[in-house]
DNA sequence: CATGTTGTAACTACAATGGTTACAAGAGGA
DNA sequence: TCCTCTTGTAACCATTGTAGTTACAACATG
């Protein structure tokens, strides 16, 4: 099973959020971006909400970004996206037999490699602000000018 | 959404192969350790055999490892598994708008930061081996006695 | 030949995902 | 004031993966 696309959905808003300031962005406008449903956008940003990253103007519509993009990283935005259950990747299988030597020890010995597994990875989400994704887009879309 | 527990089944039934080489492991009794239904355990060395990990005794049953616990890696096992469709640990949503700046650029950008963070985390489970884990596990029972 | 085991199919229950419709509530403009 | 637009949320749905279960043909060995 793969990691939630949320993820990336946050990740594609908050980008827009960042590059059209301007723009009056409503979940609707932003649904166009990411290709799917206003409502899924809405989840999303309701999610993003909670974290501090954005807020809503009331009543007439439109997300904007209230942190600066260097102070949100890639990490943040999974955690925000809360795309795996309780924050642990690895699920170990639970209730082995405590009677069988192996069954009895599986668990620890698993336990604190697979956490640093997830750390490892969870440590180069960490590294990446929103700010690099902004800029690494703004120089494709330059690129990409014809 | 968390990477299925057949991974960390998968390194049991193993860890069991290696540490009771000698007795009969048939998936009935690999289930009694693991507690699980037999047939999941069925299910789960017959990806072990694909990969060439373990061969059964035809007729009267039983498996046994065909490699040396010092040839498989973590990382092989969770190949094995197959956890995650395509070896992609990463949902990015697909079909973005191509007529929007962010939508056309963002799948490109993300793709190599998050291949970045999925190859952060293979690298920790590629260096530990089957052995390690048997190691560790012979700690414990052994610390463990009364 | 009887026994025990495997491999596999088929079915179930359950959960997460992503999409969809619907609607009350709120803010601002005409 | 009323109309319009947007939000937040609930409710529902189809799809998919997971994990467990039953059932059974095929097969090797004692």
């Amino acid at each position: 099973m793969k990691i939630s696309s949320r993820f990336t959905v946050a990740v594609h808003i908050l980008a827009l959020l960042a590059l059209e300031k301007n723009a009056h962005c409503t979940s609707e406008w932003i649904a166009g971006s990411v290709n799917t449903n206003p409502v899924v956008v809405r989840r999303v940003i309701g999610q993003l909400k909670k974290a501090g990253f954005v807020q809503v103007r009331p009543g007439t519509g439109g997300a904007f970004l209230t942190k600066d993009t260097q102070e949100i990283t890639l990490l943040d935005i999974y955690r925000a996206a809360e795309v795996v259950e309780g924050g642990e990747l690895f699920q170990i299988h639970e209730h082995p037999n405590p009677k069988c030597p192996v069954g009895a020890n599986i668990q620890a010995v698993l336990e604190v490699i697979l956490l640093r597994a997830q750390e490892a990875m969870e440590n180069v989400l960490r590294e990446i602000r929103l700010h690099d994704i902004v800029t690494a887009l703004a120089q494709k879309i330059e690129a990409n000018r014809p």
